[in-house]
RNA sequence: CGGGGAGUAGUUCAGUUGGCUAGAACGCUGCGUUUGGGACGCAGAGGCCGCAGGUUCAAGUCCUGUCUCCCCGACCA
């Protein structure tokens, strides 16, 4: 796997993800699969994710709620093609009470308690939230109406994998309600905008973001959008969406609204979100054989001071430790102290490695002689002897560096895995050979999509702007086509 | 749901044509020596060999059934 990075197959996680999850160890016989720990240091990545990205939302005008976990059957009957595309995934709670069995040693559903109506656990909160909207809206006083929820959501997929495509996964979903259907689109493409700053700013991740192709849309959606990674393995990597919903789902819940001339009409609305799969697309982007690589303005530690002392100089050793650290975190957040004296320090270097932890300081002795401490960098193992008085604004450098860093070699990793190809001959051989992002003309019929699909096991991924009403012909079938799309072997 | 593979210690796995008290490495516990790149020595704890049935003097090993997990597909964020 050299090479490749972090890849989501479990010989691969069981390795590498040690401090960020671990498969959930449910009931003996039970189909439940795909459900997931998340240990503290991957959580803490996770709500240093939410921290950030939270304050983007509410800076767009958002305000976050809390709608119900379980959603009543019928609610799922009221949007046809949202209904369709999530009949599938469903878990469904029938009963509310268990009984001791018959046998003493266990409980049984007991059967007096099944419910009238079923409840879904939620797939995604379209159908409550506008079923709450219907109430909410009435003048055109009151939209935009934007609502976000950071919530769980639950999907039985048939196949699972670590991180992004778990049974039970944590995300963000944002709802908006607007007059016109102009406002609502650009609604959509701030949102998707909002995703594409953040992944940038903070994953140090660049990516391609656009249409969805209409076999690829949200079920329910007029338009999905889509924002989509390469990872070093050659596959690519959806990790957040924005929809146009259009008006379909107002029109299903009754959401309606007296506009300013008087006339009861039906509001535009959206939704986007993100989940903990932007994790997974953020470890497998920067991570080496040597374990995670986290941008520092996503890790949750950034720097990890390591002393190196004996029984004899242990107490000088820590003391000069702390009070650099203390300097430090008056310029730094999140620095920590490894005096842990039960495990040596190449053990410890090389933990600290595993976990991701962009800058390690070293003190011993030696440096404390010259009043230097060595600062070694995770993304590129440079060494580097920095006197005290500096280190901290040295450090706080270093780690804009390390930033800046990784999101240019995610950029150049993005570039160079994408490849136009003029026909179909040279879109097989590059996705066979190292895949990536193939940019090609397609005249937008499934059935060319299809085919494509089953020669190359490509799918595709968006229109870019690049892309937009760029003539040519269609890579498959040799039709004129109006764009030029993107394709890729996702995950 | 189709194709392939695997279930033995906390983890990763050995375990021969059925044969004695089921093993290793790592991890864990204790003591000592160590500590600038995953330390070492000694002592120890830890097992319903996935589950149920069968064949046999004897089953981790053979047979039948069953459950679960992993990989590759189909489906999807």
């Amino acid at each position: 796997m050299s090479n490749k990075g972090i890849t989501p197959r479990e010989e691969d996680y069981s390795q590498w993800y040690f401090d960020i999850l671990e498969r959930a160890e449910l009931a003996e016989n039970s189909s439940v699969r795909g459900c997931m720990v998340i240990k503290p240091y991957g959580y803490a990545i996770w709500e240093n994710i939410q921290k950030n990205l939270d304050k983007m939302i509410k800076d767009a005008g958002v305000k976050n709620a809390y709608f119900p976990l379980f959603i009543p059957k019928s609610f799922f009957s009221k949007e046809a093609s949202h209904v369709k595309g999530f009949a599938k995934e469903c878990a469904i709670v029938t009963h509310y009470r268990l009984k001791e069995n018959e046998a003493g040693d266990g409980v049984e559903v007991d059967e007096n308690s099944k419910l009238e109506e079923e409840l879904v656990v939620r797939p995604t909160s379209e159908t409550i939230m506008y079923d709450t909207f219907s109430r909410w809206v009435s003048s055109w006083r009151d939209l935009p109406l934007k609502i976000n929820q950071w919530a769980n959501i639950v999907r039985w997929e048939r196949r699972t994998r670590p991180f992004l495509r778990t049974t039970e996964f944590l995300w963000q979903e944002g709802h908006t309600v607007h007059s016109t259907h102009e406002e609502s689109v650009q609604e959509v493409m701030d949102r998707l905008e909002m995703y594409v700053q953040f992944a940038r700013d903070f994953l140090a991740m660049e990516t391609y973001h656009g249409r969805k192709s209409e076999s690829e849309k949200f079920a329910g959606a007029v338009n999905t959008y889509g924002v989509e990674a390469m990872m070093q393995d050659g596959k690519a990597l959806q990790f957040g969406t924005s929809h146009d919903l259009g008006q379909n789902f107002a029109k299903a819940f009754g959401i309606q609204f007296t506009d300013t001339d008087g006339e009861t009409k039906l509001p535009w609305q959206t939704s986007w979100g993100v989940s903990t799969r932007m994790m997974g697309a953020l470890i497998m982007t920067h991570s080496d054989d040597n374990g995670l690589v986290l941008p520092p303005n996503i890790a949750p530690i950034k720097v990890v001071v390591v002393p190196i002392f004996n029984n004899e100089n242990k107490e000088k050793v820590l003391s000069v430790a702390s009070e650099i650290v203390k300097s430090l975190k008056k310029e730094v957040d999140a620095v920590e102290l490894d005096e842990r004296d039960f495990v040596s320090p190449g053990f410890k270097f090389n933990e600290w490695e595993k976990k991701g932890v962009p800058v390690r300081i070293e003190i011993g002795e030696r440096d404390i002689e010259s009043n230097n401490s060595v600062v070694v960098r995770r993304d590129t193992g440079e060494k580097e002897s920095i006197g005290y008085e500096i280190l901290a604004s040295k450090v706080s450098d270093i780690l804009s560096q390390i930033q800046e860093n990784l999101l240019s070699k995610s950029k150049d990793n993005l570039v160079s895995k994408t490849h136009r190809v003029a026909d179909f001959e040279e879109m097989k051989s590059v996705l066979k050979g190292d895949g990536g992002f193939v940019l090609t003309g397609w005249c937008g019929s499934e059935d060319c999509e299809n085919s494509i699909k089953y020669y190359t096991k490509a799918t595709t991924m968006c229109l870019i702007k690049d892309g937009e009403g760029k003539k040519g012909r269609c890579v498959y079938c040799g039709k004129e086509s109006n764009d030029e799309w993107l394709f890729a072997k996702a995950y």
